[in-house]
DNA sequence: TGTACATCAGTGAACGCGCGTTCACTGATGTAC
DNA sequence: TGTACATCAGTGAACGCGCGTTCACTGATGTAC
């Protein structure tokens, strides 16, 4: 146990932890036991509880935020100029997506934890993603812009979110999904092979018609 | 205070407080100190804190369940034989939602306590889920299956899931996201509002083309 | 080369606190005779 | 009509427990002179 292998140990376990439980459910004591290490040393290293979250989130979140701007970066270059497509650019969001926790526990646990940080108050938590990732994500909605001009700014907005409901909804909640799945019609989904079958119906919803007007007036 | 309007207090406060704040957050002494009941009441009336939980479900639950029943023999009996248009049975499921809690809280709460339900481990909730509403939920599965026969089984399944990921994460987080839009696009968005921008999305969503195959055989 | 001091990861035990639950009790209302 | 008893909603105080955090301490490593 060289260095500081204790704050990978202790992150390590918390992920896994808090992705199984949630954050109020997890306790540092039952962090430390099953990492092996001191109940003090997650206050040692990161101050507090609510650090060592903010930590958790991080690791997956600072890679991911690197890659999807390279991704972008790439994408503008290709097609200089003109405008990226609305599949060009998903498809780069997926592959952004499924590289980052190659490395890491699982891309389950990084979409559990998203889910999280959306279902678990944890006003903290919400502040510091916006605060530390906000750009990111404005530079992805600017291209999202750009594929979709057919869209209304503010139906685009909510599109976009119903489409994360979509994607965080479903691969935070894969293991017990996939369980009725593989019980009721014997055919396994990878990780991989469920993005496969997300991209058309993300797809699909983005390109929706618009509502008919129901006929009240806006200015 | 008569009789027990203490009964209906402590569910009152315990389903505004469980949607704000998750189960786990929420202790009992916030809610009978809200509710201004005697702390004792909760276990003496409910036996436990998992049972008040159950109780606030069963609440927004059993009413919704005998709307959809009585929603879906309507259809049934209208389009007698025949079968059950898409948009229709999602015009009659999206009404069944509004309806019931037009009496209690507010949608949001019943919303947010779903995703709580998926969200939260809470092992204990997804099991009563189950076990109470899990023959209207077939039913409901059953009408859909022959409204869109086109899909595999397996297929219909996981869109069933999309689709519910973005009907529940959107209107759990409704008060955030509607927070941003007002902001940004000065229009605000009412429940009824947003349901009728998600239904030609969920629509298109169901009806969207199949993956391309990949590759992969399958028996 | 040797000694004194500083730094730092990690430790063990305890701290006070808020939690869900329990329990003996009260006081009002209903029932039997 | 009056008395004894049963029922039941509600109460107040305490229970033990697990929590996040703190603190004085250790022991290894590096640095200054």
């Amino acid at each position: 146990m060289a260095q500081s292998d204790t704050v990978t140990r202790i992150l390590d376990t918390a992920e896994v932890l808090f992705a199984e439980k949630g954050f109020a459910e997890t306790s540092l004591r039952s962090i430390t036991t099953r990492a092996k290490v001191n109940l003090a040393a997650v206050n040692y290293h990161f101050g507090s509880k609510k650090a060592l979250i903010q930590a958790v989130f991080a690791r997956y979140l600072d890679p991911f935020a690197e890659r999807l701007h390279t991704a972008l970066d790439e994408l503008e270059s290709r097609y200089a100029g003109t405008a990226i497509p609305l599949d060009a650019l998903l498809e780069q969001l997926a592959h952004s997506v499924l590289e980052v926790p190659a490395e890491r526990h699982s891309l389950q646990v990084f979409m559990k934890l998203l889910g999280l940080a959306y279902s678990q108050a944890q006003g903290h938590l919400r502040r510091y993603i916006q605060a530390q990732y906000g750009e990111t994500f404005q530079r992805f909605v600017a291209c999202l812009r750009i594929a979709t001009p057919e869209l209304p700014d503010a139906e685009r907005f909510w599109r976009l979110h119903f489409m994360l409901g979509t994607v965080i909804f479903t691969l935070s909640g894969l293991d017990a999904l996939r369980d009725i799945a593989d019980h009721e019609y014997q055919q396994h989904m990878s990780v991989r092979e469920l993005i496969r079958h997300l991209r058309p119906v993300v797809v699909a919803g983005m390109r929706a018609p618009l509502p008919e007007d129901d006929g009240s007036a806006l200015s």
